[in-house]
DNA sequence: CACTGGGTTTGACCATGGTCAATACCGCGC
DNA sequence: GCGCGGTATTGACCATGGTCAAACCCAGTG
């Protein structure tokens, strides 16, 4: 088991994040711990619009957030583009690469973002001799997958406002997973990246906004969104967060 | 490398199916698939509309379609249902449950079918002493994620005609793949459930059905369709199958 | 400080596809 | 063979949300 003061200590580097989302409590000893952060590597820092990887290109690393945000998509050959997903620190990115030796999509930044590098190969050799990650990676990548199926839960349901109102819920838990303040959003991704991803047109994000805003539900101003009733957010979402 | 006369042996039994989805040409050895199989039970057939395990139970194996057909969805709280997937021969189903103890959607036979449930206790067990196992277990669960991002891309087309012949199109690769006539599908499932699958209603589909039908695209008997135009099909689908 | 330009909001209009309802079809058991 | 029940088709109607277009707002720049 981990004490407090050495995840502390790993907090301060790459690690940390990778920990974060091969989330605690994990099997894993300090020792294996540091095993794993030693596959990890900083990079320079991304800036608004820089890509990390391109849909297409030869897998060799998975990639952790440590800062900013990004957002994954595929693109049709004829402009068509779908916007698979929002990544905030933590978040880790490229394991659709696994399968096939290329990435499957493309990861942009949102704002200026900083990542970190898991090499596939170290990661593999790493976890050869530790069951633990080993077993924990495969339960990362069944993570994603079922947050694949999350995403897809939202695209069926039928009303416009209640696909938005579920992004919005989503985003807000996963701001309290990170301990931020889970009632004011500051979304770095534009209408059009929303609405892209819900299935949307860009005008009707906008205005389900200005809709959501006159009902007392939020305050909305640009990209900074406060979540003034949580109840009837839940409300227009239905059901429960089952899945 | 296997040569032709174990595959065959082993296609007579349950590991074969495994073998399929975890996709030749991969790193195992005769022996491994041998040791691979030991793990697969096979399981009495379903009938339709039999459950195979539902969503919230906990977790215990992954499922190997042998023949017939499942499908797998969630259900929200209140009656909102959404249809996940279809899953033919060979595929592997209950990946989802790797992350968190329990299977985060249900699976139904959609015809009478037979599948071999592989022990997760068990795999881990033999793929501890198979690296080459594990790291196949690790490309299968990471396909399931492309395959997802692939329904989210359907999902994301805007036009209802264009998510159906993606459907189509995608049901006569699987086909294909399968070695069975790709221009002669036989969907075992209902309309209602194309249309959940699609985010349609289940008229929509209907309606698009015969319209592919009187545009000489398409012959429908009821589940059964033959695809006369392949070309006009793939027009349809806008794009190339790059993802 | 004005100017420019991207992202965003708002409005008006209309098409796609959802809803409701009736009918048709097929398989199955009696 | 007949009737029944579930599934599929077809029709009519209308609402939601997509499209086009204009106005707007803020940030960054000269």
């Amino acid at each position: 088991m981990t004490s407090h003061v050495d995840l502390d200590e790993l907090r301060r580097n790459c690690g940390y994040s990778a920990i974060h989302d091969f989330r605690l409590p994990v099997g894993l000893s300090v020792g294996d711990l540091q095993a794993l952060n030693s596959t990890a590597h900083d990079m320079l820092p991304l800036d608004r619009g820089d890509t990390l990887f391109r849909q297409g290109e030869s897998f060799g690393a998975l990639y952790v957030v440590r800062s900013g945000s990004l957002k994954t998509f595929v693109d049709g050959s004829e402009g068509d583009l779908q916007v698979l997903g929002f990544h905030l620190p933590g978040d880790i990115m490229g394991i659709g690469g696994l399968t096939n030796e290329h990435y499957p999509c493309s990861a942009e930044a949102l704002e200026r973002s900083s990542v970190c590098e898991l090499r596939y190969a170290q990661l593999q050799e790493v976890s050869a001799s530790l069951p633990a990650l080993h077993h924990q990676l495969i339960r990362v990548i069944s993570g994603a997958l079922v947050t694949e199926q999350r995403h897809l839960v939202m695209m069926g349901k039928q009303q416009a406002q209640r696909r938005l109102a579920f992004f919005i819920r989503r985003m807000a838990d996963r701001y309290e997973r990170l301990s931020r303040d889970p009632q004011e959003l500051k979304l770095s991704m534009s209408r059009s990246d929303i609405a892209n991803y819900l299935g949307l047109a860009l005008e009707t994000v906008s205005r389900l906004f200005t809709r959501m805003e006159s009902d007392g539900l939020l305050a909305v101003n640009r990209k900074s969104i406060r979540i003034l009733r949580r109840d009837l957010l839940n409300d227009l979402c239905g059901g429960e967060i089952d899945i």
